[in-house]
DNA sequence: TTGTAGGCGTTATCAA
DNA sequence: TTGATAACGCCTACAA
């Protein structure tokens, strides 16, 4: 029903051939290409995507994968993702997978095999299956945020470690000693290595490591909530508090307004990604700040490196910086 | 080099109209069917989406496209339409278009011409010279949130004019007079029904329309913190505030905060978008709920009615209730 | 139930 | 520079 390449040959007089040309960039004397363009114009004439991702096996559009819509984290480096993409002429189209390890699975067959040329994906961490099938598959995927362990794969994440190193370390300087930590799941990459760095600089310091203080929340705004109250109803209380990401942050700020513990005189804070929402709590919240655009640029230029064929230094894991960007939620004592 | 029907055939002695019935859910000899599937396991082989597309024209993929991912409203959505459509045995592919309309244009006739069978849009609202070309191509679509002006197409959304009539009636009938609102852009859809409520209920109850009260944002956070410290400098002072949407709720609140206006004692309060963390502002927020969904359902299922080629009843344009989710942010005076 | 063969709309090769 | 033609891998009559 709609029209093909044909049609406009014959509309033209010309042949598919010299049609296919223009259509791809290649010049053609240019009394045709008028002549072409006119009867694209006539005809409404438009590519069929399917015979030529059948003939060319590209499609010049990069699938995202996320765990869920509401990670603002992810959300954001998908934006920076797609505006660098979008300069190299590729599309992007975006599926998220709900925190869910099956679908999380599926979503990655499907992109890998309808649709994408290339995969930029943020995984559980946790251990798949479909995931080695999938890099059999031969697509360049760029991992962000997390890796997985035993799979070989390019990667961009932070270093989570020396993140929360550094943070409780700026609480110590401040003379901090009893500092509280909400973190994620035992189970997640970053939670994982988010608390190596809170044991690790308390050991450095020989301050000994407290396992009342220590919450394992889910990422979620309601588990900094939780655990930001239950933290604060121990016998001897707490003098700082690290939260590992940014709803937890969210969560813990709203509880301690509740219990209306001033921040920073009850209790020094540090946050976790320097986000719209954080900026508007008072006191201005001193946090980790994640580097969200380098990740997004690194891994869409490693990405795009794999597309053109070069895997040198592969797989390339680079583990991003972030920063201590300090405002006023943590007090001298 | 990855393996084809062909090669399938080959490898179990068969002819690839056998195997492609198998893969098609036609029935094959059991003995066969198993040689098959060890065939297929063996081999890796995947159907080739490009050539099954361009044979049926027909992908099994919708495609979702909204303004941005940072919009909760639209995001909430996304994630009931997508576990919907899962349970019928459709992908779903997520655009986003930054609120930027020329990439909202580029973003839809992607979907159209090159991956969906059908299209869940939610809309600027504004003009597009690309979206009549859209409907010619005669896949589905349906909008949601927002209707576009002088296009004929499905559409479900709420009832934003009655949503903003009815918050301000309850607070009219709780005694208050002087009712400030912050809603969006002058030229969104959204935001003009939401005024017209606005004044509507004004005129029924005889109090006149005081244009220093209206105040026009823009969906954002910022604004909402800003026009609300703006209309808390008025002279004659406000009692009353009905903030027309999500974050905007989330910035005046903040800045209500900020300036020590006690809610619901200085000012009463109702929000718009019974979203996560607007639950868990103090005082509990009275707010207007949007069906969302509702929305997702209703609008999915008049798409999967499109796509059985069930035209009846085109277009139809659902207009969804609100409901005034009454907690502690009004006060009577 | 299975096999054969034509065609879906492009691109790419090669000759003119 | 243009044109003819053979793939690309699959589906689907139709015939066996």
């Amino acid at each position: 029903m709609p029209p093909t390449i044909n049609d406009v040959a014959k509309h033209t007089g010309l042949s598919v051939g010299t049609i296919s040309k223009h259509l791809n960039g290649i010049p053609v004397k240019p009394r045709n290409r008028l002549r072409i363009e006119k009867a694209i114009d006539e005809l409404n004439y438009k590519v069929n995507e399917f015979a030529r991702g059948l003939k060319t096996n590209t499609t010049k559009t990069i699938g995202i994968l996320i765990p869920n819509l509401d990670n603002v984290f992810a959300t954001t480096i998908v934006s920076i993702v797609e505006d660098r993409l979008l300069q190299y002429g590729y599309s992007t189209i975006i599926c998220d997978y709900k925190d869910d390890g099956k679908l999380e699975n599926e979503k990655l067959n499907f992109l890998v095999d309808k649709m994408a040329d290339g995969i930029i994906f943020m995984p559980t961490g946790n251990c798949h299956d479909g995931i080695r099938s999938m890099l059999e598959s031969r697509k360049p995927i760029v991992l962000i945020d997390r890796m997985i362990e035993g799979i070989e794969c390019d990667v961009v994440m932070i270093d989570n470690l020396n993140a929360s190193y550094h943070a409780i370390e700026h609480m110590i300087a401040n003379g901090h000693k009893r500092i509280g930590v909400i973190t994620g799941q035992k189970n997640s990459f970053t939670s994982r290595e988010r608390l190596k760095g809170y044991c690790r600089v308390h050991e450095d310091y020989g301050i000994p490591v407290d396992e009342q203080l220590i919450q394992f929340g889910d990422y979620k705004f309601e588990s900094g909530h939780q655990l930001c109250q239950k933290l604060m109803k121990l016998e001897s209380p707490i003098t700082g508090l690290l939260v590992a990401n940014y709803k937890m942050t969210m969560g813990a700020v709203m509880a301690l307004n509740e219990l209306n513990v001033n921040i920073p005189r009850d209790i020094s804070i540090i946050g976790f990604g320097d986000l719209d929402m954080i900026r508007l709590i008072k006191p201005a919240l001193t946090v980790v700040s994640q580097p969200m655009k380098e990740i997004g640029e690194i891994a869409v230029s490693l990405l795009l490196k794999r597309l053109r064929d070069d895997f040198s230094n592969y797989p390339t894991i680079v583990r991003q910086k972030t920063k201590l960007v300090e405002r006023d939620s943590v007090m001298k004592r």
